[in-house]
DNA sequence: AGGAGGCCCTGGGTGC
DNA sequence: TGCACCCAGGGCCTCC
């Protein structure tokens, strides 16, 4: 599951391969994931082919290319999306959605197996078109994200820790993995009321949050299932989980049984003795 | 405002 | 072996 961490190494692995090279041909094969302009492959294979990529952002977990052409091919990966960097002679993969053809004689794949994935082509100065992007609150590896910053957005706020962190327009980039090694290191019950932490508690996870998701980009992101980089290498960070997918086992900390319940409607562990209320 | 639920989708796992 | 079912989950939606 793409997060920060592992949308930053997708990033980080396509960036110097892809800068200045030219795209000269678009196949689209589920014209169903482009959102804008919506479903119109036609005007998305126009617009794209031919131009050359400028430069390659993230903002949460989703990516962003700057065309020469001044627009933004933007995209998210959701669960299981894998950009590709391969040889055009490779094997076209099953769920092979889009191919974007370069002229290195390289080929951009964009493989999803369930489908989530989404697709935005808009004027790189619009890009708050994709609502997701319009709303997101503070990256938190970025100097803006204070613990003044942290305080100010849990203020009045009365979700559950775990449904704060997850929430985009509070901080971005976080996901079900990573949501819970924090909550571990930060030693907070994933059902407390975000406000009603102590100081201390709103400090520990100011820290939690940004060591974790720093360690998951050293580690080039996690590799449970499906994730891997532009080049199809795994990550590491799966390694270093305390938490995540550990429901049944010891806790590494205190040896008490990890504990799995459901927080918003998704999937949580967490130890009973370490994450008190 | 928050919470619950549904929807999108495939494949892997489990139980009978 | 086959079939039914459940689960994984990010973002967005509706309803209460």
């Amino acid at each position: 599951m793409p997060e920060l961490p592992e949308v930053e190494t997708v990033r980080r692995s396509l960036e110097p391969i892809l800068i200045g090279k030219k795209i000269t041909q678009v196949e689209v094969n589920l014209p169903k994931l482009i959102k804008i302009p919506s479903g119109d492959a036609n005007a998305f294979i126009t617009t794209l082919t031919g131009s050359a990529f400028k430069d390659i952002r993230r903002r949460g977990k989703y990516l962003l290319f700057n065309m020469d052409n001044d627009w933004a091919l933007v995209i998210h990966l959701r669960m299981t999306g894998r950009l590709l960097y391969v040889e055009k002679t490779a094997p076209i993969a099953k769920h092979t959605h889009f191919i974007f053809s370069l002229d290195d004689g390289n080929q951009l794949r964009f493989h999803d197996i369930r489908q989530f994935g989404l697709i935005y082509l808009v004027p790189s100065d619009q890009i708050d078109l994709i609502s997701g992007l319009k709303t997101m609150g503070p990256e938190p590896l970025g100097t803006e994200f204070t613990l003044d910053c942290l305080k100010e957005a849990i203020k009045g706020k009365k979700k559950k820790a775990k449904v704060f962190i997850l929430d985009q327009t509070c901080v971005a980039g976080i996901g079900n993995i990573y949501a819970d090694e924090i909550l571990f290191q930060a030693g907070i019950h994933p059902e407390e009321t975000i406000d009603k932490l102590s100081e201390e508690k709103q400090n520990a996870l100011w820290q939690a949050i940004k060591d974790r998701l720093k360690a998951g980009v050293e580690h080039r992101g996690s590799s449970i299932k499906d994730y891997v980089d532009g080049f199809g290498e795994a990550g590491t960070f799966q390694h270093q989980l305390k938490v995540y997918g550990k429901s049944g086992q010891a806790c590494l900390n205190c040896g008490k049984q990890i504990e799995k319940i459901k927080v918003g409607g998704r999937s949580t562990a967490y130890c009973p003795e370490c994450q008190k209320k």
